[in-house]
DNA sequence: AAATATACTTACTACTAAGTAAATTTATTA
DNA sequence: TAATAAATTTACTTAGTAGTAAGTATATTT
């Protein structure tokens, strides 16, 4: 993988998470990194390629980040996830999924199968997660995993949603919340 | 307000709740009104006026909803807040906080401006419904009734941008884990 | 050194978007 | 009924957008 390559995907994925995949163009990228148009297309014919990489990308940094928790212990592992997208705050983006669900409708059906993949594995773990720590005293919600899961993934997407919004401390308050378990 | 007016801001509501702000034109809405794309800009000048006014509704109908229930108990007030959206599900909408906020920075001014206001409107009397359904021990729950109101509308919020992208369970699962307080 | 593949640029097409000015039809009022 | 105002169409401009075909310089392989 190339140097131009993966500045594109890098420079699509950050306009992704701060104005949405509809809102950027092509040129956006091409003005950036000072090439052609052309060049963009050279290694993602349509736009939807470049879609599906950053979703694609994005799983793969998931999958690395909580292999590499997998020694901590539960409480732990919560938290890492949890402020896992501490950094965007003052940015002000949200994450990829949040990004794209809302215009799930206008997506390209590979970004859609793409982006399904992703919440069904993000979804999974934070289950299997909340599933383990409750079986072991470690955490206590009297809600199934699987829902616990539902509301702490949404709170926490959507607070990003809201940080963009509200400029405040939304997202701080609902982390504290959520950790109260 | 006439019929014609009346039916460009439904429809333009419909679209945002549907495919988003960015992703509809007055192409869309006047194929379907039968009537040219002009017309739209005889009431609306530009996209944004159509966007404000939508929003503008949509907080009028908020107060008047939550005006119309101002004499249940604590507990069906919160129903009728979490139920609220129970229409939508079906259609694979979002509501319009959850379809703009994501791409709040591409926004023209005047419609980040309303959506502020509404967002706040909401969280104010989400809030104020927490502190008084706390104070009578009506709920129970340990973050501040601030916090609460973040969690449960961030949770609702993306659980109806959840039902985009998975087409399942999730809202209704959420929305029994948002009750159980 | 010749042939070939890689990484682009140039220059374009086809299309869609918001928005506008002027003309025309329809409804209301004097 | 004439004058006026409201609602709408016609016809257009301006400014993008994704995408493509053909060419060119630079590496890489034979």
């Amino acid at each position: 993988m190339n140097d131009t390559r993966s500045e594109i995907v890098r420079l699509a994925g950050e306009l992704i998470r701060s104005i949405g995949y509809n809102a950027f163009s092509y040129a956006d990228i091409s003005r950036k990194l000072n090439i052609k148009n052309a060049a963009i297309h050279y290694y993602f014919p349509a736009k939807s390629d470049l879609g599906v990489e950053v979703i694609r990308q994005n799983l793969e940094a998931f999958n690395e980040r909580t292999e590499a928790w997998k020694n901590l212990d539960y409480r732990q592992q919560l938290v890492k996830y949890i402020t896992m997208h501490d950094s965007f705050i003052k940015k002000h983006w949200v994450c990829v999924v949040g990004s794209l669900s809302p215009s799930f409708d206008t997506l390209p059906e590979n970004m859609q199968k793409e982006l399904q993949h992703l919440v069904n594995t993000i979804l999974a773990w934070l289950t299997d997660l909340l599933t383990k720590g409750k079986d072991n005293k470690v955490f206590s919600f009297s809600e199934t995993p699987r829902t616990k899961a539902f509301i702490i993934h949404s709170a926490l997407l959507s607070s990003l949603q809201m940080n963009k919004v509200l400029r405040n401390d939304v997202y701080k308050s609902i982390q504290e919340g959520l950790l109260n378990i």
